[in-house]
This record gives structure tokens, C-alpha cells and sequence, in this order.
DNA sequence: AACAGTGAGTTCCAAATTGAACTTGACTGA
DNA sequence: TCAGTCAAGTTCAATTTGGAACTCACTGTT
């Protein structure tokens, strides 16, 4: 790793000292992404220990415990408003809200035991203690991951990170990826 | 992960006239853990689009491509440092390098056919090829990301979430979640 | 030198995920 | 009113994933 490999590494800034070149190192400090490699891992390191947690404790699946929290956030809402929120594919959810009503944590749906349309979702009574239990995990998880940053500097990300997703709708559909120096490449 | 392909127009975020509960709102201003959830969505809309294209036009999986992204940074790297750095699981990883390799777009490991330890990876010359066309499609794309926030304000922006990441080590590892149920541990 | 301990990488296989096709209710407009 | 269209939710099948157990090289201890 100390020598010089191909000549294609010039942009990609190489910082190995020594041995073993520290990838962390190289990813937050000489990545052309570092925003976004910030946010994948912070989102990596917030959610693996919460949702390994309530798998544990609670034995519902991530796309299950996102239903619930979405509902609880916004009663009433529907399947596809939680995929269209969370990334989660429709099927996905479609069984995730199957067991839950299955368990009890969500009411009956009144409508289309066969299948139906637009269905609202909403919490039970079981469904709402189980959020309620559950919710201070998350909140302390995220007041841990901010607690080096004063209440001012919080404030800053905050309105900054908000910004990003608010414009978010200017870029989050029209995706042609090649953008940049568009090589056409060989469409197969 | 299929993103939102279809539904394009508008629909998202947008408070037109919200009749229905809006869900993307609810999360984004009532939400008791508001930065990680920025966090998260803003993950969903940057690696959807562009994984989905690399798996296009490349037939690379996800982790398969996070691999030859991280050999361009930390070359030499081995697979327990992608797996640390991108949450991927060893076997997970294992996998993908034994496609990449045969792919020839990382050079034969030398060492232990049947089974080694500590390897350490490199991008082949057609790897790098493949990274070099492909970089500037994530570039573009955390690029447009930003293009709301002024020169001044990206680096704000950057410095606070360099700040919380360095952090990290705080609180990545010492998750007993804890709330109702608490594990020991928390010695250190 | 022998030996237990550690950890990286692999294999196995059950479980989870998801693309694709399908079903069905609801809305459109003439 | 009634086809025609659309989209939410479901089902199915194939792929992908990842926990657990395993192999094997290297390390440190006596």
C-alpha cells in the first residue's frame, strides 16, 4: 500500500502513511462525497443499535417498527405514504402491516379483507404503549449523537439540514446520474 | 429500494393543500427525532437513484460497488475495513469480493486460495476504470444536494457533521438503549 | 516449542427482501 | 351510466441477506 499504484489515483487523495492505510480515515477525510458519506454513517451508527434493540426486545423488524412510528406521527396515514417516507418497498409494508394487525398493534383494517384501496391505518391502543415505551430509546440515541454540539450549533444543523431537504424536490426525482461529464457508455 | 420513479410531478413535501395528513411533513416538523430522520430521508434520496444505476448499467450490487469505492480510497484495505466503515457484514462482503474478483475488476488475491486472513485488496486497472467513469455521477449528485446552501454554508454544514462524526466513538459502540430494560455494560 | 486465544475470511442455510405480475377499488370523462 | 385508466395493496417467486458455525493464520504466554 506504499507504493504507487495505478496512475488513475491522483484525484482520490491518498493519505497512507505507513501501514495500513485507516479506510474511516480516508473516507471522512479524502472522500470527493464527504457530505454524504457523513450522512450514511451517522445513519448506519444511529439506526443498526436501535432496531437490533427493539428486534430483541419488542421481535418486530425494522419495516414493522417504521410503520408503527410513522403512524404515530401521522395517524391515518396509508401504506404508501410510509414507503413514500421511508424508502420501503410497497410488498415490504404490505406484510409488515399484515403482522401488525396480526399482533394487535394497529387496528383492524374496516375495509377489503380481499384487498381494497387507499386503507388509513391507525395505532391501537397496544400500538401507541409500545411507541410510547420505544420513542425514548430513539430521542436519547439522537440527543447522544448531537450532545458535542452546542445548542447553538444545533440550531445551525438543524436549519441547514432542513434547507437540504426542503429543496430536496429539485433533485430527488430527476436522476439521470450520468449529469457530470456525460460519457454516453455503450448501452448494451 | 426502488425509488419513486413513477409520480413524479408533485405529491412530495409539497403543502399545496394538504387535506390528507401529510406524512413527509409530519415527519419533517413534529418528529421528536428531527436530525436523524433528516439524516436518514436524505440518505434514501442520494444512494436510491445512484445504486440503481450502477446496478443498470454495471450489473454491480451495492455492495459490491461500496468495495471497489473504498479500495479507491483506502487501497490496500481489507474486508473487515469495508465491513466497519459500511455496515456491511463480512460474509456479505465476502461474497461481493469473490464476484468483483472474478469480474477481474480487483486484482487475485494472492494469498490463500482456501481461505487466508488479513487480505489485502486492490483495485484492479478496470476497476479503477470503473471508478473513475462512475465518481463523477455520485459527485454530480451530492453536488446538486448542496446546491441549495451557499460556499459559507456547506462548510458550516460540514464542520458540524465532521463534529459529530469524530464524536462518534462516544456513543457508536456503548448502545445499550437502554430506557426500560437496561444491559450492564457501560463500564467504559 | 507447544498451546490456547484471537480474529479475518468463508460456508451454510434459513429468513428477509423485492421486482413483477396481479387484483380490485376508485376516479375520469363523454 | 359505463368503459377506460390509474393506483393502492396483495401475492408469488427468485434473489439477496446475514446469523452462526467453521477454518485457519497469526499472537502471546509459559
Amino acid at each position: 500500500m506504499s507504493g504507487p499504484q495505478t496512475a488513475r489515483d491522483e484525484d482520490f487523495g491518498r493519505l497512507d502513511q505507513g501501514e495500513a492505510p485507516d479506510m474511516l480515515e480516508a473516507k471522512l477525510w479524502a472522500n470527493p462525497c464527504p457530505f454524504t458519506f457523513r450522512i450514511n454513517y451517522l445513519a448506519l451508527l444511529y439506526n443498526t443499535p436501535l432496531y437490533s434493540w427493539i428486534s430483541d426486545q419488542y421481535g418486530l423488524k425494522r419495516p414493522e417498527y417504521v410503520v408503527l412510528y410513522s403512524l404515530a406521527l401521522a395517524d391515518g396515514g396509508s401504506a404508501r405514504d410510509v414507503s413514500r417516507t421511508s424508502g420501503f418497498p410497497k410488498n415490504t409494508l404490505s406484510r409488515a402491516i399484515n403482522r401488525l394487525e396480526l399482533m394487535g398493534l394497529i387496528e383492524a383494517r374496516s375495509k377489503a379483507p380481499g384487498g381494497g384501496r387507499k386503507q388509513a391505518l391507525h395505532l391501537s391502543d397496544k400500538g401507541w404503549a409500545l411507541i410510547n415505551e420505544t420513542r425514548p430509546a430513539f430521542e436519547a440515541q439522537e440527543e447522544r449523537m448531537l450532545k458535542v454540539l452546542s445548542q447553538g450549533e444545533r440550531q445551525m444543523l438543524f436549519e441547514l439540514m432542513s434547507k437540504v431537504v426542503m429543496d430536496a424536490q429539485e433533485w430527488a426525482d430527476d436522476l439521470p446520474p450520468v449529469a457530470g461529464t456525460s460519457r454516453e457508455r455503450t448501452e448494451q
